[in-house]
DNA sequence: TTGTATGCGTTATCAC
DNA sequence: GTGATAACGCATACAA
C-alpha cells in the first residue's frame, strides 16, 4: 500500500513534460516549445531549466516518436563484423552521430531466414532509415518497406529495380587495375578466388578480372576461376584446387579479405612461397596486410569516405521528408597499394 | 485538398491495430491479446491475421514502448570497433537477436564528450538495457543512470562502486601466464608495453605481468615499463624507447592488438628479427597473427562466450524487473596461444 | 473470452 | 508567446 511511495529511489518513475510544466509553473506547450529550441520568454526558460534540473528530467524519445515519426535510429543489416565491416561501422557511427542518430546493428550471418527477422524487428522498431547490403531474397520485403515510406540505402551489394539510394565503390574498376597489375609483371596464368557472383559486388570484381585479361588479349580459362564464397575457408579450398592443376596459376586474385586469408593459410602450409612460388593480390586491405612478410598487395576501398556518402546520403533524404525522388547512386574509387606479394612472373 | 485521399502510395499512414480490428471485425483488445501471444478464439484469430495480411500491418514498437516501458533495444557503448570489438558485436549482436532485441551503438573513441553524449542519448532513446566498458569520468552519470532503473552490465574496464552486473576475464591470470612463458624460455630482460593503468584492464594485465616476474624472483625494473595507450602508435613508440637501453629487453608483452602491431611495425623497420632478436608475446589475439611469420604467441579472449555471458546476464536481468540486487560478476579464462614469436633466449 | 475506456509522454493546433 | 487540449498507437483494467 504505501511501498509506492516509500520507494522512491528504484522504481520512481521518470518525471515527465507535465512535471517540468508543473514545477516551473508554466503550460507544457512552453517547456515543449524550450525543449525543441523555440524562443520563449527569459524568466519561463530559466524556471523549465532550474526545473529540469532538479527533477533530473530526460525528453522521452519514444513519446516523441509517437508524433513525430521519428526515432532517431538508423538500421544497419550487416553480415558479419569483420575488419572491413567493424571499420565501416565505426565510421558510420560517428559521422551520423553528429545528426543526432544512432545505429541499430543486426547481423544476419548470410542466413536469409535471420534477414528476414531483421526486417521485421526494423519495421515494427519504426527506425528512421535503413542501410543495407542487397539480396536477391530479400527483393519483395524490401519493396514493401520502401512502399511503406522507409528510405533504404544499399551499400556493397546492389539490390536493382528499387527505389533506394546507393553507395558504392568501382568494384569492377579496381579489380581490372589489380589484375592488370599482374598482366604487368609478365603474369599470364592469372587465376581468381571470387565472391558469389551473384552479388553485384563478386559479380563485378570478377568482370573486372575479365576485362583486364580481355583487353590484354589473355585467353579467359574456366580452370583458373575458384569459388571462394567470401569466407576463409573456401579461399583455402579455391587455393587447393588450383595448385593440383598441371599448369597452376602463376598468380591469383582474391576478391576479399577472408579468400586472401583462407588462400595465404593453404600457401604456407603447403610449402608454397609467396611471391617467390606465386603473386598474390587482394581485394580489401587489412591493418595486418602492411606487416605479414612479404607485405599483401591489395585494393583499399575508400572505407570512410563510404561511411560519409552514407551518412549524407541518409541526411539529405531525411530532411526533405517529402520528396520521393528515384533514388541517387554514388560510386567511390578505390586505391591500389603495392606491396611485396606480387612480383614479377618466372 | 484532395491530396490525401489520392496520394495513397507514398504517404499512406501504416495501419493501425484499430484498423485491424475494425477489418477483423473484432474489438482492439482482441487484436492486442493475439499479437501478444495469448489464446482468442479461431475463428477470430483467423480474420486477424487475414486483416493483418491485407493491410500489411506491422505492430508499432514505439507505441507498445509507451505502455509496457520496454524498448527491446540495448545500447552499447564501445570505444572503436577494432578487431576484438568486431567479433564481440557480431556475437553479441546475434546472442541478443534471440530474446528480440537488438543493439543500438554509440561509438566514442576514447572521447569523453563523446560518451557523455551517449548516456544522454541511451536515457532519452529509452533503451532496456546498457553494455559498456567502464570509464572513471563517467561515475556520477552511469550512477544516476542505474539509479532511475537501468541495468547497466560492464565489460573489458569496471567502474567500480556501482551498482551493476560484470562480464570480465582473468586479465591478471593471463597475463601472468603470458609473462610465465617467456620467463620459462629464459627471459629475464623482460619489457610491458601496458595499457592505460587507469583502466582496470590496463591495471590488471600490468598487475599480472609483475606477479609473473615477483614470483619467479626477478627484479622489477621501470625501464622495462612502456606506456602504450592502447594504441598502434604507442605500440611503435614504446618499442623504439625499449631499444636504445642500454640493455634493451629480450622479450616484450604487450597488452593489446594494436599496440602488437605497432611494436612488430617498428621492429621491422629497425631491422630486429621477431623472435631471434627479441620476442613478443601478446594479448588479445587476430586472425592473422597465425599467418604473420613467425606465428604471434598471443592470449586469446574468449570472445564468443563473453558475448553470450552479456546477453546472459541481461536476459535474466530483464525477466526479473523488480530485482535489484548488487549485481553479478563473471570471471572468463583465457587461453594462450603458443606460436613462434617467443622462443629460448639467446 | 470480448468490448470499452483510459493512460503512456510528447507535439501540434488552436484560441487567448 | 502562452495555456489548454486533442491526437499518436498500443496495452490493460474493468465491466460485460
Amino acid at each position: 500500500m504505501t511501498e509506492e511511495l516509500s520507494d522512491n529511489s528504484s522504481k520512481r518513475r521518470p518525471a515527465t513534460i507535465l512535471d517540468v510544466a508543473r514545477t516551473a509553473n508554466v503550460a507544457v506547450g512552453t517547456v515543449s516549445r524550450y525543449l525543441n529550441g523555440f524562443k520563449i520568454r527569459r524568466a519561463n526558460r530559466e524556471q523549465i531549466e532550474m526545473a529540469i534540473q532538479t527533477l533530473n528530467y530526460t525528453r522521452s524519445a519514444v513519446a516523441a516518436a509517437m508524433k513525430s515519426d521519428l526515432t532517431h535510429v538508423v538500421g544497419l543489416l550487416a553480415p558479419a563484423f569483420d575488419e572491413f565491416h567493424g571499420a565501416m561501422l565505426q565510421h558510420l557511427s560517428q559521422a551520423i552521430r553528429r545528426d543526432g542518430r544512432a545505429l541499430l546493428i543486426y547481423c544476419h550471418g548470410a542466413d536469409a531466414r535471420i534477414m528476414e527477422e531483421a526486417l521485421d524487428y526494423f519495421a515494427t522498431q519504426r527506425i528512421d532509415a535503413l542501410i543495407m547490403a542487397g539480396a536477391e531474397e530479400l527483393y519483395d520485403r524490401v519493396d514493401k518497406l520502401i512502399d511503406s515510406g522507409l528510405p533504404v540505402v544499399f551499400y556493397n551489394n546492389d539490390l536493382k529495380g528499387l527505389t533506394a539510394d546507393r553507395v558504392f565503390v568501382e568494384n569492377r574498376k579496381a579489380s581490372r587495375r589489380a589484375v592488370d597489375h599482374l598482366i604487368d609483371l609478365g603474369h599470364k596464368r592469372i587465376a581468381i578466388i571470387s565472391g558469389d557472383l551473384e552479388h553485384t559486388s563478386g559479380a563485378e570484381r570478377y568482370l573486372g578480372y575479365q576485362d583486364a585479361l580481355n583487353e590484354r588479349g589473355i585467353a579467359l580459362d574456366p580452370k583458373y576461376f575458384a569459388k571462394g564464397s567470401w569466407t576463409m575457408l573456401g579461399g583455402s579450398d579455391a587455393v587447393e584446387k588450383l595448385m593440383v592443376l598441371d599448369e597452376p596459376p602463376t598468380a591469383i586474385f582474391s576478391a576479399s579479405i577472408p579468400m586472401t586469408i583462407g588462400a595465404l593459410k593453404c600457401l604456407k602450409e603447403n610449402g608454397r612461397k609467396v611471391p617467390d612460388d606465386i603473386s598474390i593480390v587482394s581485394f580489401d586491405d587489412a591493418p595486418l596486410f602492411n606487416l605479414h612478410e612479404p607485405g599483401i598487395t591489395a585494393i583499399a576501398q575508400p572505407i570512410e569516405r563510404i561511411a560519409e556518402s552514407l551518412a549524407t546520403v541518409i541526411r539529405e533524404r531525411l530532411a526533405q521528408p517529402d520528396e520521393r525522388p528515384s533514388g541517387r547512386t554514388i560510386n567511390l574509387d578505390c586505391d591500389i597499394i603495392l606491396r611485396g606479394s606480387a612480383r614479377p612472373v618466372g
